[in-house]
DNA sequence: TATTGTTATACTCTATAACTATA
DNA sequence: TATAGTTATAGAGTATAACAATA
């Protein structure tokens, strides 16, 4: 018998898994890939340092050059110096990265509709909660 | 004002990027990639080929092949012929592979209990539900 | 001295196209 | 002819170590 951590484990390591299905498949359709929508996504409501996106994305600092460098080639993202520190560097959507969002995240919630699309009010209310209360 | 589905996709795209982020740190502390683990994760019920491996991870069934390699080279996976259809390779856990990945599931389920350990039982279930109803 | 972003390097992940073996 | 896995190739993601600029 499974204890309740290991099978809310459990749910969520699927629950990334077909995320990360449903993000690759909408990353090919649009040119990108998976991580440049995830660094899209989280710069939609920030605008976060290097330091801090490489924490946001779980992986090194110096990962976060090459992926900046790239969606800035695109014009999606552009670099923006913090003037009270000048080491600090922040990035920041451009109108065009920020309208391109907005059209990848309906393909996104296009394909998570079809795929959850048949949960229950006390699912939603769950994965809801799941979110909502590590920002109090 | 936001629709149900933008909601649940919102909540969604934030569990996979938590969950990217927790498989990556307990990846990176047993010399693994996160990518690894998932597949690791996926053998421990099943036995799919490669093809369907390359469906359930998201990715094109070209990867797999090395992927699998660079398992096999640690002794985590084992290759097997189906004796059916003698194009078909289907993979599997070794011994080793499969308490391996029981160490691996223990790490990843302290750090999803440190992170979402303040649920409350009712979403817990509906969370546990969220994909086992799916699997009908 | 410590911190932030960068560069150099090596390995892994990823998709596309072309290939071999089997059906 | 069609399908399963492989190989070759190129580009992107990843961590480690060393570095320049700033604090």
């Amino acid at each position: 018998m499974e204890s309740a951590v290991d099978e809310l484990t459990r749910a969520l390591m699927e629950v990334h898994r077909e995320m990360r299905a449903i993000l690759g498949t909408v990353a090919r359709g649009a040119g990108l890939t998976a991580q440049q929508i995830e660094m899209l996504c989280v710069l939609e409501n920030r605008h976060p340092s290097f330091g801090e996106l490489a924490e946001l994305l779980g992986c090194d600092k110096t990962n976060i050059t090459g992926m900046a460098d790239r969606l800035a080639r695109r014009g999606l993202v552009a670099r923006q110096h913090d003037p009270r520190d000048r080491r600090v560097t922040r990035l920041q959507l451009t109108d065009h990265g920020r309208s391109f969002g907005t059209t990848l995240k309906r393909s996104v919630a296009a394909a998570v509709a079809e795929r959850y699309g048949d949960l229950r009010a006390p699912e939603r209310a769950a994965l809801a909660a799941l979110t909502q209360a590590r920002q109090g």
